[in-house]
DNA sequence: TTGTACGCGTTATCAT
DNA sequence: ATGATAACGCGTACAA
């Protein structure tokens, strides 16, 4: 009947078992005290007690003692109460927490509930209180939010929508290769008449996806329909049903739609299934993100956004302890490629 | 210039410029001395000060000390690379942290990448090295993995379905208003014919949405056609669209189906859209899970399992920290009931 | 109310 | 060349 925790081994006792200080046993453990300064008798010896003694590090001690407690804060761009609704800045987080993990590290998100939590500082506090070593910032919003944590001393990882004022290494995606390979894959299937439903406002990021988009049917010799190009608000299912159903009323209608996003090609597979317009029979589908577009019914064509190397790279940067000193250069953007993967969800106009 | 980070106020800053000692500081921020024991001037220049200086007790400082890291470990069922998968744990796994943080606790999800890992003991380990303060299981699958934990002295809560041969605390979840209510919602529409897709195996948890199921039906009069009961291995996609296409081909065809999970649900709707079986003119749908059937087209009808509030209850029971001492007894599960939400995905057979 | 030991590992200083 | 001693990080708990 283990009622108290069964008392784990610590380096006292790993110090004791081997017969020498507890000073030693960390040197040996770390490989501080590298082979010269212990010798290999008395180095065996510790490594055999604390093995006998399955003894690992209390690491709040540890933390504790290093003033590093390895804990990296995370703020996604959107949070709400079903995480299917927000999928990347969700599965970015779980990137985020699997990569930390095998650095040794690990991920505290720090949701908003409410986007005013996001200027109040509410969230530097709270991360500060639990003295993360870093924060990894999806998309921010305002400058102010990230210079609050640089202000702080901490060092600030912005991802996919870096905002460019402020100098903090960044990790990117290049749409280019993915919408490239979707257009072109939508063109060699006959259609000229596609249609883009994206988010407007003036984020480069957003209007990205757009310029591809529009380079890759320019360059095909391609003219675009200014009302098949429908931009939203934001990344909602609702906004892709409706943008949908805009384009389905249209006197001339799309033979081939690109979903700026996951959730708004659901949205645009509601209101297709609605008006009973099948994929792809009677038009063709491809989405971006592909996060679950594999899923759906029917499986959608999708550009991919690395998320999990996103995640690797980040959790990188910040593992490789932040440079000595000097380097203050503003950091050159790491920018990774999509990638296309065709499905069942497209077929001849 | 912020190179290093700003160094955050301690106790011992507090303690100097309220003019009292560090315990003090200790004392009347945690209660602990209360009203009584200290004066109410003292009290508040204690106050004043830890406000002044946005003092808060480093987290690590203090687990060190109580011997509590506050972090708890979760087990999911299941861990796949994409979490949309397997939605069940994974959500539960996001209710878990939001209950925890409002406790001042925190989780560490604990992926078992191999299912090998979970006897291995290596998740065990992780956990211990880590120093958690307790652990929450999602339907453990052997009576070792739960005792690993109780043997090292650590509080134990088991969700969704409980090895009862091990006492400890547990919630579970009672599918029968939800079905039932699902069921009598086919029947006023005239179904009689109604497939059931769902898990096989003998655990009690999931005969039990069968044995609902039944019951439903059987009070009613109607009598199940065996060829529409199809229980397969797993809750996946490539599962729940197998069943549908077999239930398609059936001489008896089904008006409607009830899927036992979200993604059998989804492998029913690819089955369904495959066929050009529309839904509900042709056929109705009925999920079970109720994480992403409001997003799908057409949106499904659903059975919701409370996991917000099975998360809630799990943190506030490790929160009141384990009993005493005697009170050993084996404890009633906790059980949280089912509920049905009607949608666009049920028609008149 | 205060002093002091303590939790546990790391790091800088000292001793052979 | 090898290893020990002691201080430290920060807050809490108990005796004084």
């Amino acid at each position: 009947m283990p009622k108290a925790r069964s008392r784990v081994a610590t380096s006292h006792d790993v110090a004791r078992l081997a017969g020498v200080s507890r000073a030693l046993v960390s040197g040996v453990l770390n490989g501080t005290m590298s082979t010269m300064r212990v010798s290999p008798e008395t180095r065996q010896r510790v490594l055999d007690a604390a093995a006998e003694l399955g003894y690992s590090p209390h690491p709040l001690a540890r933390a504790l003692r290093q003033q590093r407690s390895n804990v990296y804060g995370y703020l996604p761009r959107a949070t709400r109460r079903n995480p299917y609704e927000h999928p990347v800045p969700f599965l970015l987080g779980v990137h985020l927490a699997k990569a930390a993990i095998q650095h040794g590290l690990h991920i505290l998100e720090a949701s908003a509930e409410t986007t005013a939590a996001h200027e109040s500082g509410e969230l530097v506090r709270f991360l500060r209180d639990r003295r993360v070593d870093g924060v990894i910032l999806d998309s921010p919003r305002t400058t102010e939010e990230v210079e609050q944590f640089l202000d702080y001393g901490l060092p600030v990882i912005q991802l996919i929508r870096p905002l460019t004022s402020v100098p903090t290494p960044a990790i990117i995606v290049d749409p280019k290769p993915g919408i490239t390979a979707a257009i072109e894959h939508l063109l060699a299937l006959g259609h000229r008449a596609i249609a883009f439903i994206g988010i407007g406002g003036d984020h480069p990021v957003d209007r990205a996806r757009l310029n591809c988009f529009r380079a890759a049917l320019v360059r095909a010799g391609v003219v675009i329909d200014p009302e098949h190009v429908r931009l939203v608000d934001d990344y909602e299912i609702g906004n892709g049903l409706r943008a949908t159903e805009d384009l389905l009323a249209l006197s001339s209608r799309p033979t081939a739609i690109f979903a700026s996003g996951d959730n708004i090609a659901l949205g645009a597979l509601q209101a297709l299934y609605r008006a009973n317009v099948r994929i792809p029979d009677d038009l063709s589908l491809v989405s971006y993100d592909d996060i679950y577009a594999a899923h759906l019914a029917p499986p959608l064509a999708s550009v991919r956004q690395p998320l999990d190397e996103i995640a690797e790279q980040a959790i990188g940067l910040l593992a490789r302890r932040p440079s000595p000193d000097g380097e203050e250069a503003a950091p050159e953007p790491i920018m990774l490629p999509t990638k296309f993967t065709p499905r069942g969800s497209t077929g001849p106009a």
